[in-house]
DNA sequence: CTGAAAGCGCTTACAG
DNA sequence: CTGAAAGCGCTTACAG
């Protein structure tokens, strides 16, 4: 019942315990015949390394970090996390590393999670999300000299930090331009955080978009995400004397919500107003009419993410990743004004 | 900028690494006025233990696993899953204890999983959620002798393994008696993957349930917990001769497609038909009419799984732990018969 | 190509 | 109450 080590190979196939080191990491140091041997019995005893052994002498500690800090309630209403595990873990796995994952309630505690697992030696390396404008956990990780990437962010706003990330103004500038082809003038923005970076981005590319159309006053309500605030920003953006035709939303619970508050309003969507979603889960799709969102590939982005962390922490250097942008899918919310 | 060991803290203070492993872990065998000062120079150092060495001593890994074998688009609609995470991580963190998290295609991966974390020392214990009928992992971690806690499932139906759970027939009770208080005598019922366990408690009392009342043929319908499938099924359910005027749903997106096909077919909710969903999250409220639930406070569960874990991790052997039932939380889609 | 030994950072009997 | 030492399971120079 008793977990093989590497002795009992050892004296099982009568070599040295560093013979059969050698032979279980294919490194040169013995014959072909021994190596053979040894990973036979390995086999057979059903012997796996203990990875506490294995980080004690430097090698790694086999698992990378991600921390959390937004309210559960917002995070299990976001598929895109789960999205990201997925395509993270995806790309770990062959490489025999795992995920670990925690929950914090805001930046700081986030960075003394890092710190510890850092300092325990508990990852080898951490994902991070979610990057604030100032973000004060970008010093801290590139004073720990942890590897790390961060995903979305600006180009080279991460300092020495690399980021995965995609130019999300071109899906903004997109959906306006399309939304501005089937005669809409006037337009409403619900979005997520202001502090963060992504939202910023999405502002000012918003703001640009319309300003190049000659259209003047566009609004921007910030939420905090939850369809609850989705749904009041909606209202305020529906009651204003110069109510906008079209309005666009920073993620899917919040575009759903909308859709809702359009209805109580008696609008017809797209009749009235057309609304566009942002991230495109299957609950844009399981509405009616369904909702034109504008889609990414999550998993894909986790993956892209996880497979630069692996090279960092493999000891490269490594520049900024432009993944593709998103890209708008037109589905019955959109419309041209009746 | 390289960690400070032990052996650091004992030079400093003038004491040997027994001494100063005593005085960090508050045992007995050191004088208080050296465990004072240990204490002191272990803070300016910046010290930190290290997991490898502690799990190397046979300590613990200081993590659980958790693995999960669903397609990445479903659980990434279920906000169960992330509320679960929240409620387990929230309770391991005060014993500094992670979460590692892992996705797998099928159960046999699943075990494969639990197998190498456990013989690679990287995990305490885990915990099993989804348990199917005949459930291939619950004798494999018998056998490797992992504490390990199943969230669900039935009574003493893991074996030795303890569980955290509800019983589930009793919100379905509730919810057929109330709808039949309405004035319903035709029910439908969409419902999720057949071999799960939750879900054939689940059917049994829907039957048991419409049985009691003289209801004849309540129909149910299995899933994979998709909208699109839901949808499915819902259309399927209305396009019977003897359609059914109320539909329980198994989660909430289902729910939501459901709302969408009554609504395509132009059947009016509530007075056409009524609809319940399961689980609650922001997604039913957030839809006209907001969704009448089964709620269930899923961040509990996920802490009480957690806690029986840590207890079991201690030595301590337990039972099955019954949490409080779900509970109908009645919205605007469900009324009386017009 | 192989063996013997030191060391990673901690814990824990065992002497004093 | 404290010190010296062995040991956890592995890796890695260093001799042979």
């Amino acid at each position: 019942m008793k977990r093989p080590t590497i002795a009992d190979i050892a004296r099982r196939v009568g070599v040295s315990q560093g013979a059969v080191s050698y032979a279980l990491n294919g490194r040169p140091g013995v014959s072909e015949a021994t190596r053979v041997r040894v990973l036979k019995v390995a086999e057979e005893l059903g012997w796996r390394p203990s990875v506490a052994a294995r980080a004690l002498t430097g090698a790694s500690a086999g698992a990378v970090g991600l921390v959390l800090s937004r309210p559960p309630s917002v995070l299990g209403a976001e598929p895109f996390f789960m999205e990201l595990f997925s395509g993270i873990e995806t790309t770990l796995k062959p490489h025999s590393c795992a995920l670990m994952l925690q929950m914090a309630d805001d930046q700081d505690a986030e960075i003394e999670v890092y710190r510890r697992w850092w300092a325990e030696g508990r990852i080898d390396g951490a994902i991070l999300v979610e990057v604030h404008v100032d973000d004060r956990r970008l010093p801290v990780l590139e004073s720990l000299g942890m590897p790390a990437v961060v995903i979305g962010g600006l180009p080279g706003g991460a300092g020495s930090l690399p980021s995965v990330r995609s130019d999300e103004s071109v899906p903004v500038h997109e959906t306006v331009e399309y939304l501005a082809a089937l005669g809409h003038r006037r337009f409403g923005r619900v979005a997520g955080l202001p502090h963060l970076v992504h939202t910023r981005v999405r502002d000012e590319a918003f703001a640009e978009a319309c300003a190049r159309l000659g259209l003047s006053d566009p609004v921007t309500l910030h939420t905090d995400y939850t369809g609850e605030e989705g749904a009041r920003a909606t209202r305020r953006l529906l009651s204003s004397s110069s109510r906008p035709t079209a309005i666009i939303y920073d993620n899917d619970i919040m575009a759903v919500a909308g859709l809702s508050v359009a209805q109580e309003m008696r609008l017809r969507v797209p009749d009235d107003l057309s609304l566009v979603a942002w991230d495109d889960s299957q609950l844009a799709q399981v509405v009616r009419p369904a909702l034109t969102a504008v889609r990414r590939d999550v998993p894909a982005l986790g993956a892209a993410a996880a497979r630069h962390l692996l090279s960092l922490i493999n000891g490269e250097t490594l520049d900024d990743v432009e993944t593709e942008p998103a890209r708008l899918t037109p589905r019955g919310s959109t419309g041209a004004l009746v």
